[in-house]
DNA sequence: TGTGATGATGTAAAGGTTTTCATGATTGAT
DNA sequence: ATCAATCATGAAAACCTTTACATCATCACA
């Protein structure tokens, strides 16, 4: 391009007198070359603006020192959150990170696969809750890069998960409806394809179990996590016509589409009904009620999938299969005492 | 790491029968081959696995086939529905993209400079208003990569720049409170050191010019943007006594604010006072009311902006300094007709 | 048959590092 | 004074491509 030619290491060797070797060398390891040395090596440096090559220096090492984060969704708030915190780890270790948007086409996914496999990533960070379509197919079988999954794990696999304690969070959710008098709590959002729609179900089985309320199966109500789908199960319980003194939303999501449902039958909330939901996502503050509600860590979900992952890397092995973060009540106004 | 070797360039033309340099043309100028030799060399890629080698590549062609993007805030969902666009043409085009957080902090804006200077990346995409800190400082000076701002224009430089129109958007907005009857339209969000406030600005004024209704100075507020900013203008339209029967807005976040006042002090929306926003980010469809507002297209600003930057990286002159695409009259339900 | 053009392939250089191994110099111990 | 150990440095290989240049065969045409 218009780059000029730039300083290479050599410029840096003879400007200071010494050989190639002992430039690289007191660069990467400074107490292995005389003072004095060292001195003109750094002088040189600074006169020539020389910086290292960095893909001369990932072929000759075999590392990219880059992290390939695969998303289905790179517009997805939650993600982007959690994308912060692996980011801010990963520059402070001196990697860099590629993103890769699948949308949960099984070509991408195998597309982005030739980062890894032409170097360009040392390892992998997996939103996408299955090994990307194409690894352990014909002969790249085995060679599985380091990875770990956020978010969603990952089934049947040996791959490291770090997330929030859905199970936990969705049990203290539970319990703090409990707690303000609630007995008839309905949970929508059910969903025996998504692990997490099922560990927040368990959870709240848990709390209703752990106070003595018989589950009333009624309450229970399907759901994918859409805005639509916490509408439409709001609606049904009205067609039922069983209806609880309080709503635990799968997420955050559903728990709005919930209160727009309700909002429009003109119900005074959180008088009438109290809505708890999972997540807190941005919008949660703004809607009316505010909307009380677990959040998740997502900066240090992010920070530490890549410490992980950056530990992986460096040989260790995984002392757990998951780390799992624990979920923050966050008060707000949708949820009020009752009886 | 544990990978097995991989392939090389050699292991194919070993098993084909031929030199490397014939692969190398196999696989990057086909037409250059005999049929028979191309078939031979296809068939001995596919027995190998082979993947070439992309440090190896980059190294000698001296470009890395990857973009890196700047932004203060990669958790901001405006940046982030920008990426998928950007993401997306990039990865159509055989680039990569790297991103890199700064949260305006100068240290981290010079410290991602060594994906440039390294020849990591080939191209630069500007989330930041700004050049990056240390460019054109010391010898660097002059060895700007290619590049293009996105959402905030650079001031005092050669960088082209691609976004939405906000002085057309604007007009437009306005001009659609003043067809629905209303003559006394605030502007929330004046700012002279953004330039994306000053031109909505703008728009404003050309469209109430362009109706013939003055400009009434107690109906322009300052604000930065933020929810709280639209929050305090809005009070203190009360205490200046000076109330309009609309509220434009220079953002949704904004208008959030304004919402969020108007709801506390009990007034009936949108009976009472109409707000139109700017922007449609994501909750703006379920705040109550639901806000009119202008859209950016955001995917296609990011398409847009890669393809400038891919098209500059291939040499080409832009033709215009910059491209402005067209924001969206979303009519919902927090703006209505008065008088 | 001879000549020049065309086409397919191979040889080798270049791209910029890191690192092994060798070399000499210096130090410390005997 | 001698020998071994340590230390600082350099030469050169290796990492894996792309590509300029050379070679050779084929073909068309005179």
């Amino acid at each position: 391009m218009q780059h000029q030619k730039l300083a290479t290491i050599e410029d840096v060797a003879a400007l200071a007198g010494v050989s190639i070797a002992t430039v690289s060398r007191a660069i990467n390891e400074p107490t292995k070359v005389a003072d004095e040395t060292r001195r003109k090596v750094t002088e040189a440096i600074a006169r020539t603006g020389y910086t290292t090559n960095a893909m001369a220096r990932s072929l000759r090492m075999r590392r990219s020192n880059m992290i390939l984060i695969l998303a289905p969704d790179v517009g997805d708030p939650n993600f982007s959150n959690i994308l912060v915190g692996l980011e801010t780890e990963a520059s402070k270790r001196g990697y860099g990170v590629l993103i890769g948007n699948t949308q949960n086409d099984p070509a991408r996914e195998t597309d982005y696969l030739r980062f890894i496999s032409s170097n360009q990533a040392d390892g992998l960070i997996l939103f996408t809750g299955h090994l990307p379509y194409g690894f352990g197919q014909d002969g790249t079988e085995g060679r599985l890069p380091p990875m770990v999954a956020v978010n969603e794990p990952v089934p049947n696999a040996e791959v490291p998960f770090v997330g929030v304690d859905n199970f936990e969070g969705a049990r203290i959710a539970t319990e703090h409806l409990i707690s303000q008098g609630h007995r008839r709590i309905a949970f929508v959002g059910r969903s025996s394809a998504r692990e997490v729609n099922r560990l927040r179900e368990e959870g709240y089985r848990r709390a209703l179990a752990g106070a003595g309320i018989a589950i009333d199966p009624r309450m229970i109500i399907d759901g994918d996590g859409t805005t639509e789908s916490g509408r439409a199960a709001a609606e049904l319980m009205f067609v039922r016509d069983a209806l609880p003194t309080a709503f635990f939303c799968v997420n955050d999501a559903t728990a709005l589409g919930v209160i727009i449902s309700l909002n429009a039958r003109h119900y005074d909330l959180p008088r009438q009904f109290s809505i708890m939901g999972f997540d807190d996502i941005s919008f949660s503050s703004f809607v009316t009620p505010s909307l009380t509600t677990m959040k998740q860590p997502r900066h240090r979900i992010g920070e530490a999938a890549m410490e992980l992952l950056l530990a992986l890397l460096a040989g260790e092995k995984p002392r757990e299969q998951q780390v799992l973060l624990r979920a923050e009540l966050i008060v707000r106004n949708s949820v009020t005492r009752v009886g």
